[in-house]
DNA sequence: ACCTGAACACCGTTCAAGT
DNA sequence: ACCTGAACACCGTTCAAGT
């Protein structure tokens, strides 16, 4: 008796991991492998064997659809990008949308900050989901009354600050333990303790919230027409 | 007619290297040549087998020094920290002494954005140099008339600000370039454009300024006793 | 105490050979 | 057109053997 005909992309190897039918061997199949893999086994998981392997593919088969594990991260990063959620731009205002975009931004890549170094030197050319979010912040920028040549340098500032603040959001509890040196530094423990019990005062929450109100007063200000 | 006894340290590979005796084996050796391999090789030519070459020894040597790279890392984060520049906060005004500070942090470590990951989420025991700046910063506010509880986390959202617009640092002049995307995304192009000259229009530095003019101005704004 | 040399278990990527 | 399997040039790290 004849095994039946495979239908098209179900290679034994998929058959035998269990694989749904759905993860198909193009770009955006290995997007969504490459999300799965992340959520699972982090940024470390993610090699190129895990995520051939996750397809029911050899390692080399990839680079038909991709040239380097660099476009698996720009892949990845456009995808977490249609993630961010900037619609407060275009129905409330200025102060509350920004603060919308800002906290869904840090949400979202504070569990990719692998990515941060990618993102931040990767020209938004062919990045349309990007471009997108870009078009919507600017538009919600020039409704609420910013001169246009103080639009882009305000985004650079507010994204530089969610960057940095989605690598604290993984900070440990107890960073700033200043352990035998504590002596040394009295001024600094002292401050570090005024926050609560020990080893559970690291105020990452509570430092993004007065950061991001800062700079939502400081730029606002830069406003020529009342909102 | 004997060689001479080669004077401790001094192995046949280093002498062919032409490697100067300065270069010692232990862990301000390793932090030295690493430092001197990043500025000329970057951060993908440090590699443990590079370090060793560097320093006339076989990479399991250096084993006995440090017990991984990552620890090489934090010895050259340490190394780097004591060269932030935060004599302002014992003589200036509060406002100049963070900007000081801030563009000297962000100045060294633009250069160093592969160890922003690494300093972002470690514990600062046993971080001497860290620990000083931390202290010096700390003691600046309290002077400036902060309330104790308020420091750590403006300090907080102060590095994350700055940690991020390191990254900035290194983006390319087009990088908010749209390409052929420029018709669906009016607004945001028509902001790039408006800074000048198309291709060298990234506003890092303009940025920086502005973002970190609204953090001092937010943040002071927190102070309870005048200056 | 500290170094060498060989080995190990990985990486990302290339490429001839297949279908 | 797209996949396989072998190979390449690396990684960081371990460890028995030396001195």
């Amino acid at each position: 008796m004849p095994e039946p005909t495979p239908a098209p992309g179900e290679t034994k190897a998929r058959r035998r991991a269990g694989r749904p039918m759905a993860a198909v061997l193009d770009q955006d199949g290995i997007t969504a492998a490459a999300l799965e893999l992340i959520s699972k086994k982090g940024y470390d998981g993610l090699t190129m064997a895990a995520l051939a392997r996750s397809l029911g593919v050899a390692p080399s088969a990839l680079y038909n659809h991709v040239s380097s594990k660099d476009e698996v991260l720009k892949l990845v990063e456009e995808d977490l990008m249609s993630k961010v959620d900037f619609g407060g731009f275009s129905k409330l205002a200025w102060e509350e949308a920004v603060r919308q975009w800002a906290y869904s931004y840090r949400g979202i890549f504070a569990r990719h900050t692998p990515l941060i170094s990618v993102i931040a030197v990767l020209p938004v050319t062919d990045a349309p989901q990007t471009l997108a979010m870009y078009e919507a912040v600017t538009e919600g920028f020039l409704r609420a009354g910013f001169p246009e040549k103080q639009i882009i340098p305000s985004i650079v500032a507010l994204e530089a600050y969610i960057f940095g603040a989605a690598f604290d959001a993984n900070a440990p509890a107890d960073i700033f333990d200043s352990g035998r040196l504590a002596d040394s530094t009295p001024h600094f423990t002292s401050a570090v303790r005024s926050l609560g019990p020990e080893r559970n005062n690291y105020p990452s929450d509570l430092a993004f919230s007065m950061g991001l109100d800062a700079l939502i007063t400081g730029l606002g200000a830069l406003r020529t027409q009342p909102n």
